[in-house]
DNA sequence: ATTTAGCACTCAGTACCTTAGAGTGCTAAC
DNA sequence: GTTAGCACTCTAAGGTACTGAGTGCTAAAT
């Protein structure tokens, strides 16, 4: 078990290394108002907390640096109750005042403020498509053997994919199936369109439509894919301003993990509820292991419904960082639940 | 005027730089099967070429690297007639052998297949708005107050837009105005969708609405941002594996200026037709002055379209990137036409 | 009049050394 | 248990010497 003193010595190292990047010697440590004791002392208790694996040299005569286990130590155990500066808190509300009608927009604005606030790379995931229930369903013809459709959900988000028409199709059938469409599969959520409609939807057209097969399977190849939710970022190059990123191969491999929506997605899909960090080798991936992520969840209704995150080097501001993204989903989850409960079964 | 000889050599020299981004001596170029003279004669050579202008030496004792002005000559004149290898030239039609639906598809993977073949990052500019022409306009409410706007090209291009709707303003005014819209404005142009609204309804909507004071500025807001063309990207990394590219404040410049849309909107708008090639400090951004583009352009009905682009260091195989590029954009051309004449006037 | 061989010279890059400074670990005294 | 003191370690920075690639110039060869 760690001492008091060891305690406060380890979260002196560590705020120290956050602000210089720097390795913290003795000295540095003694020299602080608040420490009483002499850097003699200091160097046994560092002596003792690097046995422990808290901290670590560079090299055997360099100041220390936090571990990732000193980091997780200090994530777990060393913070004080979050506090936002009232400037921080301003920003943050003063983007909600402005009652944006369209979600995307909120979000996107979320993480540029995000970004602008922490100076790393901010990454939201959109609200799943888990919860949002289709409102209309429309098919446009564009010549004659192509239609585009456009889904409309509960949410405002529109969805549309261009479609071939088999040649045995009239227009007079694609109406119908339409018809029968926006009769049944109102408010059935996006994500179980496809299930829904060939289950309740099989017997109605079959009675209603003659080329029953060939609708099948256009209607099938339509919702062959469930477009996975969006990935937003904020100062995607923010990181790159960082020292621990002055090799080009790490940037290299990381921003091309951006580039892979699917990949990003499994990143920022939380293990538990709330505010979650997770540092260095503790991601599974490559390109992040030397990163820290902070993510928090946000909510529609009391469900889950996307997360917000925080991406910087392991050498991380935690504190401020998790303060900023807790305050930051909470108004994200009373904006878009207020929006959301305005257009509910309307 | 140059001498055949330093013509040749010039290029040799280009060529040489090209491959190994390593200053080219004396020694290198005469040991060359096809250069008969020593290198003595070539030092008198390329002394009387920097003179010129055409090629630097990095310090007084370095081999000789090509200048902006060397380049330019080396792209204006000493390029033979472009030629392609098969394996690229298959790599391209199979692209296109797919027949893809949608256009925005067709677009990414040609991004895609341009990085891949080059190594560079490439850069498409999408179709304009320009040509594009409404087939079909539709509003679907949300809520009492909010509404989705659904604006359907003959391309197959589908924007759309939430919209506040005042209170003032009833669901059976807004079923009254669609339908004059599906009217009155089908087949306009995108572009001048504002304008002819502004032009050719007012009058009708008089007529027909109480609220029309409302509902004009409604439809205001609501033309108010004309969406600029989106920009595609392939191998937005690619460019940080050129050595040129070690200096991460010019890769955070670069990658920042990616990030906007307007600026790199205004980077692809060509200024002649045809192939073209922006050396260095011929570009107007500070980002991209190390860089050279090249731009070519795909039209549709043999109106341009959009351009695509491939964007590498100064020293960069003009020649094949140019092959490429207008080979693309050829086929783009061809396809998109096909494509769009299957559409039009439907 | 060109071309070429030869040679002195220049400069970047590397290796190697030295020194300064920051930091540690250990010991002995407090 | 704490601290002062000291020997030791290692990095970073600066200086020197050497190497190799390359140049420019001159004088001889073609």
């Amino acid at each position: 078990m760690l001492t008091e003193r060891q305690l406060f010595i380890l979260q002196l190292l560590i705020n120290d290394y956050i602000q210089t990047a720097e390795p913290v010697g003795s000295r540095t440590i003694s020299k602080r108002e608040d420490v009483t004791f002499s850097s003699a002392t200091i160097r046994n208790e560092l002596a003792d907390l690097e046995e422990m694996g808290y901290i670590e040299k560079t090299h055997s005569s360099s100041g220390r640096v936090p571990s990732e286990k000193g980091y997780r130590f200090y994530v777990d155990h060393l913070l004080s109750p979050p506090l936002l500066s009232k400037k921080d808190v301003n920003n943050i509300h003063s983007l909600f005042a402005e009652r944006m009608v369209e979600v995307e927009k909120v979000i996107q604005q979320s993480a540029g403020i995000l970004s602008e606030l922490t100076q790393y790379t901010s990454i939201i995931l959109g609200p799943e498509v888990f919860e949002t229930r289709l409102r209309q369903i429309q098919i446009i013809p564009l010549s004659k053997d192509t239609a585009v459709v456009i889904l409309v959900a509960d949410s405002g988000h529109v969805e549309n994919r261009t479609m071939k028409i088999p040649p045995s199709v009239s227009m007079s059938d694609i109406e119908k199936v339409v018809n029968i469409m926006n009769e049944r599969l109102r408010d059935v959520p996006l994500i179980s369109l496809k299930s829904t409609m060939m289950k309740e939807m099989a017997t109605v057209l079959k009675k209603h439509i003659e080329n029953y097969n060939q609708v099948n399977t256009m209607l099938e190849s339509l919702f062959l894919y469930t477009n996975a939710e969006k990935v937003y970022y904020g100062g995607k190059t923010n990181i790159l301003t960082q020292p621990e990123f002055k090799d080009i191969d790490k940037v290299r491999l990381l921003l091309n993990t951006f580039e892979q929506d699917e990949v990003m997605y499994n990143v920022l899909r939380p293990e538990k509820n709330g505010i979650e960090v997770k540092i260095g080798q503790e991601n599974d991936l490559e390109a992040m292991q030397h990163c820290s992520i902070v993510t928090a969840d946000y909510f529609i209704e009391g469900k889950r419904m996307g997360s917000i995150a925080l991406l910087g080097p392991t050498r991380m501001e935690y504190h401020r960082s998790m303060s900023i993204l807790g305050f930051l989903a909470n108004d994200l989850t009373k904006t878009l639940t207020d929006r959301y409960q305005s257009f509910k079964h309307w």
